[in-house]
RNA sequence: GGGGACGUAGUUCAGCUCUGGUUAGAACGCCGGCCUGUCACGCCGGAGGUCGCGGGUUCGAGUCCCGUCGUCCCCGCCA
């Protein structure tokens, strides 16, 4: 196979731009063989590049020797085309194409390159195994799903620039190469050469450095930041991810948000076209809990927690009455319309259930003559009308019970809540539904390490009318946090910060941080408490996971370019991968 | 660390359980031929398989059993 240089040639237009206006225009297309249609002595290629499409013909009549030069041609190889610009045949144009209305008579070809049989269509509907998918993403990239969620994301990054720029924040870089600290997600680790036993860690994120430059008086500061956390993945979770990370000095929690929910509502009027409502509404951690069974609620339905303790309290229903006596709860959700639920659909949702470590699920159909349930023998009449009207349930309705100690019991049906609604259909695409859960709790036990833990991080101011608590119950007391949700995801989080090292220290304290080691670990912060510290807080927002609700991607994959498989490799390079004795030599490494 | 799903032409899948049995099929892609208005072009012909890998049961394994590797989903974990 003969392969042409492109010499002189210059591209004139991009493959998406060509239109009517231009018909008459002598141009040089370049890009890769999308389809070929050989028709014999009349041969169309649709040419692409990341603009777009247009059909090229090669007309044995006109142009022998580029016709017998194209009927070589398979999808996926790069040429360069000169032609004109014509009108098509009456009747032929293409309504699916912006360029239909055109194509490009071929008078002049090059062929820059050719290609093996490609491990999968890019020009197909199929899609390959997602395996595929990654080995080969620059294939896969070039198709145009993929592409356009990194075109939105791009989009939006822009906007969060342009944004924050104008309400006055600066974007500053951090180190990649920190410190590993204590509390948290497992660090991914990075020898030195010139420390040999000692580590570099790849942060978590920009905490302490963007606290410093609130101490250094940056005022507003911003930083579309690569994160790391050497944790087991998910579909919403990556190794390494993208947080926009923000802080903000003087401010409390109003302020913060205030600058979040402008941010949101300026992206997406701009990238989506979409109304977002301000202000987005509040609740507190606990009453989440309560009314969704979780700390991040999908508000896009209805089908609150109804706790109906004392309505079941008088029956005779062991399941029930036990629990209670023990001090649990029994919670019930109101299905509308559920009532057609089939057997098999109520056994897989008691399944949910049982998965989630409750105890089971009681479920009744309202029917027109009345309950069709096994608590029918254990609920008396009044005690079923009592229900009906606390839930709002009417005939068609399905009740669903779940007893259990609150948290497990609240777990529980708030799973059923999300399935439910899925299966109801009750969640429209293209509808967005922010919440703010705040006034998280700012400690809690952890029975392993026994010991109490930071729920947000050790930086995170208490309510100071929680504060006397600190001694007692450190568990009551309550965070100045703040989490984002939407649409039933958490895209951040954030809080005002401690600036008093009193407190600070008693902080570290009650976290079983011993004064040396806190001083090891954190004694440059510490110290920069002592010098003038502002009062500041921030947030830090998942900006892959907020690129991939915006695009409807199912996964955190779909709107990354380059992203690590669930074994936290990387399907293209093989990373991780071996490195030579040398290397490790070098760093007074060994591998166990 | 635990649970689950999947793995068969280049690709996406069927065949696999109940019931192991001649030559493992389809579509798309690929290769060759024909075709002047196609746009998922059409028509004719063809090539292409270590049924992920290893072991076991059996006269016989894509099919049953065990192990292992890979991809994905979930729990733990992710301040």
């Amino acid at each position: 196979m003969d392969i042409d240089t492109i010499g002189d040639w210059k591209r004139t237009d991009d493959c998406g731009s060509l239109r009517r206006d231009d018909i008459g225009r002598e141009v040089v297309l370049i890009g890769w063989v999308n389809r070929r249609r050989d028709l014999g002595k009349l041969i169309f290629i649709d040419l692409r590049d990341r603009f777009g499409l247009t059909q090229i013909v090669f007309d044995k009549e006109s142009d022998a020797i580029s016709h017998e030069r194209a009927s070589i041609l398979r999808n996926e190889w790069v040429i360069a085309v000169k032609g004109e610009v014509t009108p098509r045949v009456a009747g032929q144009e293409n309504p699916d194409l912006p360029t239909g209305d055109i194509e490009v008579k071929v008078n002049e070809l090059k062929i820059l390159n050719e290609t093996e049989v490609p491990p999968f269509q890019v020009n197909g509907k199929i899609d390959a195994s997602e395996n595929l998918r990654l080995k080969y993403r620059y294939l896969e990239l070039r198709r145009p799903a993929l592409f356009h969620n990194l075109v939105m994301r791009h989009k939006i990054a822009l906007s969060i620039r342009n944004f924050l720029n104008t309400e006055g924040f600066l974007e500053v870089e951090t180190p990649f190469l920190a410190k590993s600290t204590p509390e948290g997600a497992r660090d991914y680790l990075v020898p030195s050469r010139i420390n040999k036993g000692s580590f570099y860690a790849l942060p978590q994120s920009p905490q302490l450095f963007k606290q410093l430059l609130m101490m250094a008086g940056f005022d507003r500061y911003f930083q579309i930041v690569r994160c790391f956390r050497d944790e087991d993945l998910r579909a919403d979770r990556q190794p390494e991810f993208t947080q926009v990370d923000l802080e903000l000095a003087f401010v409390d929690e109003d302020g913060i948000m205030d600058v979040v929910e402008g941010m949101m509502v300026d992206i997406f009027s701009k990238v989506l076209g979409y109304g977002v409502s301000r202000p987005f509404s509040r609740i507190e951690y606990n009453k989440a809990l309560d009314l969704y069974g979780s700390d991040k609620p999908d508000l896009r339905f209805g089908m609150e927690l109804v706790d109906v303790s004392d309505l079941v309290r008088s029956s005779t229903l062991k399941a029930f009455t036990k629990v209670i006596g023990e001090g649990g709860v029994v919670k019930a959700i109101n299905v509308k319309k559920g009532a057609s639920f089939s057997r098999k659909e109520l056994d897989e949702l008691s399944s949910m259930v049982t998965d989630t470590g409750a105890k089971g699920l009681f479920w009744a159909k309202l029917r027109p003559d009345g309950w069709q349930s096994t608590l029918n023998k254990f609920v008396p009449p009044d005690s079923r009308s009592a229900l009906e009207e606390r839930l709002g349930a009417v005939e068609g309705d399905l009740i669903i019970f779940v007893s259990d100690m609150a948290n497990v019991a609240g777990e529980a049906l708030g799973r059923l809540r999300i399935e439910i609604g899925r299966r109801l259909g009750l969640v429209k695409d293209g509808t967005y539904s922010f919440v703010w859960i705040t006034r998280f709790p700012l400690l809690e036990y952890d029975e392993d390490e026994k010991r109490y833990v930071a729920v947000h991080h050790p930086f995170t101011a208490p309510l100071e009318e929680d504060i006397p608590l600190l001694g007692e119950r450190p568990e009551a007391v309550r965070a100045r946090s703040y989490d984002l949700v939407l649409n039933g995801e958490e895209i951040g989080g954030g809080s005002v910060r401690i600036y008093n090292i009193g407190l600070q220290d008693q902080i570290f304290r009650i976290l079983g941080l011993g004064n040396e080691e806190a001083k090891e670990k954190f004694g440059f912060f510490l110290e920069a408490l002592t010098y003038g510290a502002p009062p500041h807080g921030g947030i830090a927002l998942g900006f892959d996971r907020l690129v991939a609700i915006m695009v409807g991607a199912e996964s955190l994959r779909d709107v990354i370019a380059f992203p690590k498989t669930q074994r936290a490799t990387c399907a293209v390079t093989d990373a991780p991968s071996p490195v030579g004795r040398d290397q490790l030599a070098e760093l007074g490494l060994s591998v166990l």
